[in-house]
DNA sequence: CGCATTTGACCAGCGC
DNA sequence: GCGCTGGTCAAATGCG
């Protein structure tokens, strides 16, 4: 419940400088990925972030749409699977606003209020057809000037804009969740 | 008119 | 077993 990003981002705060071009300073921002077998030993309760649990498949190609508000529709799981864990990659970067165009398209499909954070979070999904890439926009309740972007999964499509040092940036995410 | 955003409800996982 | 929290859906609404 507790949020306060124990080892995630530790030099958060004390940054006054929010003077800040608004596209991307990487310098500051700090990459970091996970994977599935990665918060194995995770007793950390709440961990709002990046130990978040990805429910079903994602598979929306056939996405049978039960509507889970009908009744006991839920995702056929199988027996012996586990739940699959994409990999993920968070970005903390020094922005005065939240939305980070980093060249694709993307279409909101949810808000929800964390909890000990005054800012809500924003979900994001990849309006390309067949990318199923989503990213999670939130900022610190600490820092307002921070905000912490997560992405999931990878794209297979060339990107839309050419937003010059992002695209490499993207690459490099590419193969840190390379799985 | 088409598409993106907003927003409330639902559901699953986890902690207590 | 109950309640909380995070994640997603989908209808309604807004905007170009």
């Amino acid at each position: 419940m507790e949020i306060n990003y124990p080892n995630l981002f530790p030099s958060s705060s004390s940054s006054t400088s929010s003077g800040s071009s608004l596209s991307l300073n990487i310098a500051n921002s700090q990459s970091l990925s996970e994977f599935q077998e990665n918060n194995a030993n995770n007793k950390q309760s709440g961990d709002g972030f990046l130990g978040l649990t990805t429910p079903r498949s994602s598979d929306q190609t056939d996405h049978h749409h039960d509507h889970q508000q009908a009744s006991s529709a839920h995702h056929n799981k199988k027996k012996g699977e586990k739940k699959i864990r994409k990999p993920r990659c968070a970005f903390q970067t020094r922005s005065q606003v939240d939305i980070l165009d980093d060249g694709y398209r993307w279409r909101k499909y949810g808000q929800k209020a964390v909890k000990n954070n005054i800012f809500p979070r924003s979900y994001y999904r990849c309006t390309h057809q067949g990318c199923s890439v989503k990213k999670q926009v939130q900022r610190l309740s600490k820092d307002e000037g921070v905000v912490v972007t997560t992405y999931e999964g990878m794209h297979s499509h060339p990107i839309e804009k050419s937003t010059d040092n992002f695209e490499h940036i993207l690459t490099q995410m590419q193969i840190y969740t390379s799985f």
